[in-house]
DNA sequence: GAGATTAACGGAACTTCCTCCACTTACTGT
DNA sequence: ACAGTAAGTGGAGGAAGTTCCGTTAATCTC
């Protein structure tokens, strides 16, 4: 389990396109998904993250509990299936809309608009999140938009500090972007806005002299 | 669950005191927690964490579920307890042994040997300290030892950087030191070494200008 | 030492995740 | 149309974490 290659990701998420699967989904199974997804989003709406379990949404859904999973792969990826709007329309904001988040702006300035966005995420739908990423090991790099992410600090990075690590440095921006661990601050009674400032704070380092 | 009150930890951690627990344990409660850890313990060396399931263990410490469950509160908690040796002499070290990691050194240079040692002692035990940090939500952060290091990283960023959010940023220091990340970036085929270099050039930018 | 008190014990029962596989169905080429 | 086949389906069953609560036995008090 700890040791396994890695896998790409099995539903719909925005990402890396996934290899080896056929193109086109079969028509039941598109009813399936849709079926499943609206099951599981009012689910939600009506009884929290918690409520969500596979069986109860196989049963709203009026399938078997298999199909659930064949299509989901497992409870952390029916929870990025259902934050997959938002997630593309944040993909969408930075790879091609306005400044400072899209194109356009100085690197820094769209890191730290983008480091905010993540928040904002979070702040949105904490515990959606909390379930897409707790769950299973590394659910939270495995998800698709992670690598995305990434990519996009990585390219950032490199532009605001060439010769840095950006891959590394990628990887560690986005730590403390983690869903359980704003949510833990937040518990704490430390504000958004102390949050964002902090990013603020970390990211001002590491870009000040470009050496 | 997502919104309860923060609770203390339960097990024998060094961390915070437990509070409003009676100070001596009854002898028959010290005896199971021996065998229990012994035997918890065993199963990890011939099986691995995998093997570590809590029917097992008690199966094998020859007591019953619930008086694991008792002792340790949930997996999480009896992993950390596994731990529990390497993170005293971990804090013994930070706090009084020898610097750079103990008392002595500058702050920015002991605060680099703490990040290496934390990173270290991912290094050393993966998979038991991806379990004591993953299962239930918050474990990673109500594990008791997460406090300790993060009220260590404060003080010394306010001696490194006084003015700065040393709250926020000992937090986000030690974001990227999370079990579950490093051992992703192990799997991508991220070295050890190269970790490292990440660390301190994030630590690099945050400590340079004392404003 | 006897009785009261209260922590500790044990394991059956419950929950939920996930796997497996025998069966069914939508698509494909002829 | 129709047979072949690969994809899809469903739900019983296994595994593991956790809770609950009636019972047991340390420890304390007198």
């Amino acid at each position: 389990m700890a040791s396994e290659p890695v896998e790409l990701p099995v539903n719909g998420l925005v990402g890396l396109p996934v290899v080896g699967l056929p193109p086109t989904e079969r028509a039941d199974a598109a009813r399936n998904r849709r079926k499943i997804l609206d099951a599981a989003a009012h689910i939600v709406a009506t009884a929290g993250v918690d409520g969500l379990s596979m069986e109860e949404v196989a049963q709203r859904a009026g399938v078997g509990i298999g199909t659930v999973y064949r299509r989901f792969g497992d409870r952390a990826g029916l929870a990025y299936a259902l934050l997959d709007e938002r997630e593309r329309e944040l993909q969408t904001a930075f790879l091609s809309g306005p400044p400072p988040l899209g194109p356009g702006a100085e690197p820094v300035e769209r890191i730290k608009a983008f480091l905010h966005a993540l928040h904002d995420r979070v702040e949105a739908q904490p515990d959606l999140l909390v379930v897409a990423e707790m769950n299973s090991t590394h659910a939270r790099f495995t998800g698709g938009a992670y690598a995305v992410h990434h990519t996009h600090l990585v390219t950032l990075l490199n532009q605001a500090r060439p010769g840095c690590d950006a891959h590394y440095l990628a990887d560690a921006l986005l730590a403390p972007l983690a869903a359980s661990t704003i949510t833990y601050q937040r518990l704490r009674g430390m504000s958004a806005e102390r949050i964002k400032s902090g990013l603020d704070e970390l990211l001002e380092g590491l870009t000040r002299t470009s050496t």
